[in-house]
RNA sequence: GGAGAGAUGACCGAGUGGCCGAAGGUGCACGCUUGGAAAGCGUGUGUACCCCGAAAGGGUACCGAGGGUUCGAAUCCCUCUCUCUCCGCCA
């Protein structure tokens, strides 16, 4: 969450915000219950601080007269205490539940707009190969290969899940395994992770584990949730800490297998690999100083864009639109690969995205840092190194060839042991 | 899964109803001392929230978490979580 104690002095700016994101929020409701419970923080302090003058008293030499009399004012304290107590309770937790919602700040510069097509394009790399036959896209081609089975998985576990077959299997493992190589050779230390979280940790990342339009799957009779992604776990391995600014910039990379219920998202650009149940990632993690989140959100995308250049995969990078931002990014850079098969003529699909958070998850998670008497919380950033699956269809249907056979690239053939996939 | 032990400040560790935000030690910071260092001596050393304010200040809470008993709880009771040891099971 945002630093409440901003909601007075930023709220124009707070509420235009919730405008620009296209979200429905009652910032005055908020500001409310904050003067309430700020009134009702004074009148139980104020009690309490009867109740322990009070306390003073009793220990002082008393008859036994006025020791009775003590107890019953006594009693009395502690009633308005409790009726005092219950109220505020009250109103916190409605105060906190309306204030969580209230989105992080927005990027200057982020550009304004509520879809996709306000997104503004940065830059592109590479440039999408003409074909001198009909492409294929990944579905046909991995059938055809044999690498992936979608209609057995629909036995399984209903659709949108699928088996890894063959040289598949293997690529998963390359494409994991190659960005863990690149990442470990620029000081992020390399994690596995948990594949659950308890739903507070969840929620602590931006992420909401219940409701209708959740994307994440909870576990029965626990207070667990299937991660969506390596940040939630990545993220929170620092919770409630006090961080020696010492040791920040602190880079992780965390791999994981990723599990989102993507309810109600079907159509022409879900379909394959494009939009599972569950897949495996290797997700970027990095806590910096408030002054160097914006360097490293740069450095984020350009260690994303090695990883797809060295693929070969043309791409585009986009900087999203404050509608499009999720409520905890600040700012957010999607690349979108060049996927061949996507649609009639080929299109862009996201293959990765780099958030940066700043203070807005740290918050919640309690991740600070003390720097001479200065206790501040640290920024947090994300990024996707590699998303196996979309990295995989972008492989498929850009390096396919006219036979039906997968080129390799370079780069990804010391982790694959193979320079092409054929039958 | 069963049995037992435990959880106190940056760390170690005392504390069984009011004198405890918490002894003592270590560490850390500053100062004295010294040619310099060590030792020694002195002083200081948490977090969150609320009020007020220019600053200073005042208040409340926090001894794993949550509930309860009491005029008053680190201390008594209940529930939970976690850690350790032993047994069982297991990839």
């Amino acid at each position: 969450m945002i630093d409440l104690r901003e909601l007075n002095t930023r709220f124009d700016e707070i509420a235009e915000n919730i405008r620009s994101r296209n979200m429905d929020l009652d910032l005055d409701e908020v500001l409310r219950l904050q003067q309430e419970r700020s009134s009702l923080i004074q009148e139980t302090e104020q009690l309490r601080q009867q109740r322990n003058d009070h306390a003073k008293q009793m220990k002082q030499k008393l008859s036994a007269d006025e020791r009775q009399h003590l107890i019953e004012a006594g009693k009395g304290i502690k009633g308005r205490i409790a009726s005092a107590e219950e109220e505020l309770k009250k109103v916190e937790t409605r105060y906190f539940s309306l204030a969580g919602r209230i989105p992080n700040y927005a990027h200057p510069d982020a550009p304004i707009g509520n879809e996709e097509k306000d997104n503004l394009e940065l830059r592109r790399w590479g440039t999408p190969r003409v074909f001198d036959f009909t492409p294929k896209d990944h579905m046909e081609l991995a059938l055809e290969l044999d690498l992936i089975d979608f209609d057995a998985a629909v036995k399984v576990t209903g659709t949108k899940f699928y088996y890894f077959k063959r040289e598949a299997v293997l690529m998963d493992l390359a494409l994991q395994r190659y960005a863990l190589d690149i990442l470990a050779a620029k000081g992020f230390i390399l994690m596995m992770t948990p594949d659950m979280a308890k739903e507070s940790v969840a929620a602590g990342i931006g992420f909401q584990p219940r409701g209708s339009e959740s994307n994440i799957y909870t576990v029965e009779d626990s207070d667990l949730c299937l991660v969506g992604t390596a940040e939630i776990t990545l993220g929170a391995y620092h919770a409630q800490e006090m961080m020696d600014p010492e040791v920040l910039p602190r880079k992780y990379a965390g791999i994981s297998h990723c599990f989102r219920k993507e309810a109600g998202a079907a159509g022409q650009y879900s379909k394959g690999l494009y939009r599972v149940h569950q897949f495996s990632k290797v997700e970027m993690l990095v806590l910096t100083l408030p002054e160097h989140s914006e360097s490293m959100h740069q450095e984020l995308v350009g260690i994303e864009e090695e990883i797809f250049q060295g693929l070969e995969i043309p791409y585009r990078v986009v900087d999203t639109c404050t509608g499009d931002l999720g409520a905890p990014a600040y700012r957010k850079y999607d690349i979108e690969a060049w996927m061949p098969g996507r649609g009639d003529l080929g299109d862009w699909g996201e293959i990765t995205s780099a958030s940066n958070c700043t203070d807005y998850q740290a918050r919640n998670l309690k991740i600070r840092y003390k720097r001479n008497q200065d206790i501040e919380h640290v920024h947090i950033l994300n990024g996707t190194a590699v998303a196996v699956s979309r990295a995989l269809i972008s492989i498929l249907e850009n390096h396919q060839r006219s036979d039906g056979s997968i080129r390799i690239p370079d780069a990804l053939v010391p982790y694959t042991g193979f320079s092409e996939i054929r039958r």
